[in-house]
DNA sequence: ATCTATGCAAATAATTTGCAAATGA
DNA sequence: TCATTTGCAAATTATTTGCATAGAT
């Protein structure tokens, strides 16, 4: 899981101990050039489109393995579905427009702060969070 | 969609121009005695055991009529299905224990100065944001 | 009486799984 | 070679929908 931004695809995943296949390669790919976070679906439309053929199981799977290997990072959107980014990007959140769901990233969550808080006020260990805004972007406005 | 604490459940759905139905005065009920967002199954399972017959589809019909009339709100916890809670509940986020799934309500979020620098940021109008915090609870930690 | 909500059954969407065969190191 | 990954097909889980009927006001 120890890697950097200037590492390619198929180093990403020796620094992981995961086999070089096409369809890790490809999905791995899809995720880093898309730049905002991903749903299955897409990846497997782009997929297709890009004339490599992988079945959805395979693409699930590969994005579990990503998940667990730390890669990548699940996020949701209010949708009912996952969507996929990669987690070596600087920590950040995502502001989603309601009405023609485009996503702005947002780094300097300003954060830190409001999980010490937490970690006084409740009983828990704060490790992650998660935070969505939602709004209307510049054309839908 | 005016209504307040103190209002019972019958109050509420004619506030909201919505017909009283067993299952709708019910499935208020259960959320509301739930102190944490709750998922579809669990409801059903909690209408059986009062011995409440109501398909499915009209359980996920009343709880898409609460969101829209704005009784209810969803929630998700990363977990690939809707939670519901109350949403007159004051304004607040959650902590998830990422072991046993326990959760915290937190109360002042002190994200009103992060919406209103991301305005500034973004070309976003912000009007609402959600966010949960993973950690361990003291029992699990 | 009238409009709305419900049951039923089937469809759709997102995701997962078992197992044998293919493949990367 | 040998453990891992994939394809295929089927199963699960979450959610939605059409339509005739029951029910609330």
């Amino acid at each position: 899981m120890i890697y950097n931004c200037c590492m390619n695809h198929a180093d990403i995943l020796k620094k992981n101990n995961l086999k070089q296949t096409e369809a890790r390669i490809a999905v791995l790919s899809i995720v880093s050039r898309t730049n905002k976070p991903i749903d299955v679906k897409t990846i497997t439309d782009f997929l297709k489109k890009l004339g490599i053929v992988a079945d959805q199981a395979t693409v699930y799977r590969t994005l579990q393995t990503f998940v667990e290997s730390g890669i990548l990072k699940r996020v949701e959107f209010n949708e009912g579905k996952f969507r996929y980014e990669l987690s070596s990007l600087p920590h950040h959140h995502h502001v989603v427009c309601i009405n023609c769901g485009k996503v702005e990233d947002v780094e300097e969550c300003g954060m830190e702060k409001v999980e010490k808080k937490l970690q006084k006020k409740t009983s828990f260990t704060i490790s992650d969070h998660h935070a969505e805004f939602f709004g209307m972007c510049k054309n839908c406005q």
